[in-house]
DNA sequence: TAGTGGTCTAGACCACTAC
DNA sequence: TAGTGGTCTAGACCACTAC
């Protein structure tokens, strides 16, 4: 069960290459070599070499020309927020350049609210486990994160609520305590004026509207697992994204 | 140079499995047929299959699992805002359900400004043609955009200037005019409060904050071609979308 | 026109799950 | 243990671009 077994061959190459571009092996804008190049560089079928440049391109991090090759895209080299990482607060801030720091305001586990029960699909007055947390970047307050998930999904939720701490990221903490894994999310984007908590937590002297973001995350088994609602700091962390249509 | 070519066997495996499970010929929750019997029943190899079946699983349609099979994700089925499609306006109100409607405001040629020489990288003085378009859901304004790119991407852009009507998106536009394909985009998402410009425009009677996407789209040969500032009306229209980890 | 990426096939073997 | 999806290969042909 927790035997370590290789990682795939395609997500080897994945990495390779990534760690090329990112070292400036190969240098930005240049042009890679050519794809039977690489697979007979690294001995594998050339199918696996597109593989890996798929999910690259799929990045942003290549450009690919049918007829020309394959280039680097040195303006992606620096956007820290790819899609799927958006949702690590800690990486996300410390990809920016900033120490980030996770503090736990409040943990709790209590009967759920009738918009909680109709989000994770559980009957109302079934106990939920409840967080409030609190990211940092450099210091200075900028995510205030709300998560509450079914306290069915341990076997002894008490314990678990003790075992929880700020540093581990949800997504790990699923899967190493529940064997969960989050398969996709539904989330919503808004922008909001902070509430009296949000501006104390977030040590605002103003009250600038914040980005909110309100996610369900699912499982392989399409039930959802955790509801998550954030408040977003924009002027300090600026939410940037890339978007690639490949 | 205009022939229009068949399309790849892949995306018409997309399309008629997407249909189906549009059309509920795939009930929502069911298993789909293994990848062998589809390849066998639509006479494509299985990694046909396979590539067809990833995109929909990129897309939160489907949900795979190994060693069992793979099913259709219900949830996901009126979610309108797929990450792809967010930034296609029309589509996006329509998919809500809304009558969309597209209003140029104002069109003009003129030179950048140093920001939007320094976005689009061309020299500062030369020409920018900028539009401020409106759109509309059920005949309430709900975003503003303002737009710009570089006049010397057309052969003649005083004409061009004539041609340009609201109702093409862009992104058409681009390519039918300058055979300019967007490659990539850099997006930034910011909450702000709404100028008396927006306020007015958006038809607002207060001034609740306002959802602000700030974009640079890029072409296959890392070229900036367009930048675009949309002011968007979270209240009316709701900014969903889905994300997977496959 | 040589070389590139894009598409597709047939087949093999593996990891995993429902039964 | 039968059947599923996950990985990988070798090879073919095509569309396209730089030269």
């Amino acid at each position: 069960m927790l035997v370590e077994r290789p990682q795939p061959i395609a997500r080897q190459v994945t990495k390779i290459i990534s760690e090329r571009i990112r070292g400036q092996d190969y240098s930005p804008g240049e042009r890679l070599p050519s794809e039977s190049d690489l697979a007979e560089e690294l001995g594998v079928s050339r199918a696996t070499v597109r593989s890996a440049l798929g999910k690259l391109a799929a990045e942003g991090l290549v450009l690919r020309k049918q007829g020309d090759g394959t280039y680097v895209n040195q303006h992606i080299i620096d956007v820290p927020t790819r899609m799927g990482a958006m949702w690590d607060f800690v990486r996300l801030i410390e990809n920016i350049g900033y120490a980030a720091a996770t503090q736990m305001l409040e943990s709790d586990i209590r009967p759920a609210t009738a918009q909680e029960s109709a989000l994770l699909r559980i009957t109302t007055g079934s106990n939920v486990i409840t967080l409030k947390r609190r990211f940092s970047a450099d210091g200075k307050p900028v995510i205030l994160v709300n998560d509450s998930f079914p306290a069915s999904l341990f076997d002894d939720p008490t314990k678990a609520l003790e075992q929880i701490e700020g540093e581990l990221p949800l997504r790990e903490l699923l899967w190493q305590k529940c064997r969960q894994a989050i398969a996709y999310a539904i989330i919503n984007i808004k922008a909001v004026l902070p509430g009296e908590d949000a501006i104390q937590l977030l040590e605002r002297d103003d009250s600038a509207p914040l980005l909110k973001l309100e996610q369900v995350f699912y499982n392989n088994d399409n039930l959802p697992i955790l509801y998550s609602v954030s408040c977003y700091d924009d002027k300090t962390l600026g939410l940037r994204l890339v978007q690639t249509w490949v």
